[in-house]
DNA sequence: CTACATTAGTTCCGATAAAGGACAAATTAT
DNA sequence: ATAATTTGTCCTTTATCGGAACTAATGTAG
């Protein structure tokens, strides 16, 4: 149930019907591409007719084109129709503390370029002026991948509403920069930024062609050198007042806990991040005050998760409690939020198969009743890269979203 | 931005703009009233002719009348618009573990009735009888209210996403009973039930006239017998797979904290509830297994409040305890939806103007930096009875609800 | 091989709603 | 009294959905 705003009121007007059906009819061609028109006037519950104008429409802009002939068992057959992401594509930029990754994608998300990574330049004007560089000549090394319509990056951190400047990313040391601005008059594209999580978290709000559609209420965790969280309720994203809803990251685990990078003690990422689970291996205690000793920076968790899998009970044992860790803190968001799913993805997933049962344990634990064991824990494995595939839909999602009315 | 649902598509028919805008127009009303049709036109940038067809659809449905005729510096005068609310009225009924509460309002809320009070029956059955005579009893005995449109209910508990049963209410001692049907069936009326807490959210998000109209994103806590907690974002009610969203009552402040009702330790609501603070007057620990002490269950917080002030050294301490759980607890809460406002009703507001310098220091302690000191925090004065004004809003918001499109 | 059934897609007309201009009504200022 | 101003209604124009009729393409029964 949604209220009309009484501030700042969105009339329906002539066309807006109109608008409205063009969206869901594009909508449904890229989520059941290739279809009919006879079949998207079904889908509809609407005449041929009015959906013959509106693929027209759809067509003549560019947005949908018209390819193969369809099978049918009896009649005519039917024309399909198709998203038109040709000659059109996205780059994908994923900022990590130490190394970043840069790709090109179609207008749904997939790779049109493979996956590169360098490592992370920390200071911001040296990192726009390094972005560009590596965006044109990308671009310029493949002109058969058309019109650029523009740079969705993701960061780990906290950006404002307007999409413009980077509030606080502890773990890259920047504190309200503006990064928007100058990234996107060096390279002449439009650019979008977004914390990591919630990226990941739209991207999956707005449905990857062939997996199952995500609820309308559902959680994703990215579980890397930091802990990504993204909330999305009642199909949106969980943004808050300054785009800072849904940091999980940072609720207490323990008072006395380890320090995080954020500066306070016994954070959820402290005790669940890559770098907590290799510092526990090593037993030493994180503390994000010093430099990461070069002891811990030489290890990774995928050799933790090696080390473990030949035998190595530290390294079993470290993994283990991180799995708990995980699983408490998702507690708290299993009870703040009610989730029908929970994505995870990270490193770490690549251990789910014995590390499930003791994040299910201890998320049940502490979970009220009624939603007691019955958020579904889904995992998004690294190779879909999902973080890239965020950053990319910050990009292309906009183009697809439902008009606002009322 | 929202997405088109995929699965159960809205499609715009010929009806949708004109049931989009009277929608618009019917909710400007509600909020602006007294109003003229072309002070709606230019409140809506539209012409005073689409104004004037949407205003007498709306008169001859009964839900607007032309009243009064306005004052205007120059030209024609206005006729004025106003919300129809003559011969209607609503049944709202708070639910409390002791003591329950019953008031008949207008459609938007205010008072016609004035509250009665009387001790909770806590079996479903005897209750559902009990409550269906008085309602009874008050609507025969006020034939001037007019129809009765529905009655409301709100809980100290989990309601299913259906609104027909409790799913939990350990402070009841309710597990998942039916309950909206029943009394449904008893009055012949329409019942609405929700959880207290997400009932007073939802009121708020619908604005009160008068009142300055609540953000997009805010929390509602009502500290009382429990602690009931409401999260609006994007402007709509989380609510969640199982409508258990925003229940940050229980999430942990201390593992080896005070026994809660809903069966853990450690729990917000048994660190802040009105039991808690009466407790630690008392020197003794809440221990939810056991029945209540009497000598607990003789002292208020009322009781706690005017002894602080008449200089009770721990009177004083136990509230000040209080407010620092609340903040602390609260810095989760603005940590996970980053609200722009903060709304705190219950006994313990009587005590505000020493209490909330302590709330506010624990509340910035542990929040994050975008939102720190941002969150504004809004008494909510128990005269104004948020709970039974919530109930109201179960009843009568929907009727003013944006359609459905997309 | 032909007629018919079936399905896809197009075209056209009627109904409905917004956009906007013309106009009458009501009122004040000059 | 006259002009100016504002409200509210009416009517025409334009855009959209809804549905029927029509054309196109294809398979199947006789």
């Amino acid at each position: 149930m949604r209220n009309t705003s009484p501030a700042n009121v969105r009339v329906a007007r002539r066309g807006t019907s109109r608008e409205i059906n063009r969206q869901i009819a594009l909508n449904l061609i890229r989520t059941r591409q290739p279809i009919s028109r006879a079949d998207l006037a079904r889908l509809m519950d609407t005449g041929r007719g009015a959906v013959s104008v509106l693929v027209n429409d759809l067509i003549a802009e560019g947005r949908v084109f018209e390819g193969a002939t369809g099978e049918a068992p009896r009649g005519r057959k039917p024309k399909f129709l198709y998203l038109d992401s040709r000659r059109r594509c996205v780059v994908a930029i994923d900022l990590r503390p130490t190394r970043s990754f840069l790709m090109v994608t179609d207008i749904v998300g997939e790779p049109l370029v493979g996956m590169t990574s360098f490592p992370t330049e920390r200071d911001p004007d040296r990192l726009v002026v390094e972005l560009a560089g590596r965006i044109k000549d990308t671009l310029e090394r493949h002109p058969e991948l058309g019109r650029c319509d523009g740079v969705g990056v993701v960061v780990p951190g906290m950006v404002d509403r307007t999409g413009t400047r980077v509030l606080f990313a502890p773990r890259l040391g920047w504190h309200d920069v503006a990064f928007q601005e100058p990234l996107a008059a060096r390279t002449g594209l439009p650019v979008v930024i977004e914390n990591a999580g919630k990226a990941c978290a739209l991207a999956h709000a707005w449905g990857v062609q062939g997996e199952a559609a995500a609820p309308a209420d559902f959680v994703f965790l990215s579980v890397s050198d930091g802990l990504g969280v993204g909330v999305v309720t009642n199909g949106q994203l969980l943004r808050g007042r300054h785009n800072a809803g849904g940091e999980f990251g940072h609720i207490p685990l323990a008072l006395d806990g380890p320090r995080c990078a954020c500066g306070v003690e016994g954070c959820w990422e402290a005790h669940v991040s890559n770098l907590a689970t290799v510092s526990r291996y090593l037993g030493r205690e994180l503390d994000s005050g010093k430099p990461i000793p070069a002891e811990v920076a030489a290890l990774t968790v995928e050799d933790v998760i090696s080390r473990s899998r030949q035998g190595d009970a530290l390294a079993v044992a470290a993994l283990r409690a991180t799995a708990r860790y995980l699983g408490s803190g998702l507690a708290a968001v299993v009870n703040a939020v009610d989730p029908a799913r929970i994505y995870v993805s990270g490193e770490i997933t690549s251990a789910w198969d014995s590390l499930a049962p003791i994040v299910r344990a201890a998320l049940d634990e502490r979970t009220l009743e009624p939603s007691r064991g019955h958020a579904e824990i889904v995992v998004v494995p690294a190779q879909g890269l999902p973080r890239l595939r965020g950053a990319a839909a910050l990009v292309t999602t906009p183009a697809f979203a439902a008009p606002v009315v009322a």
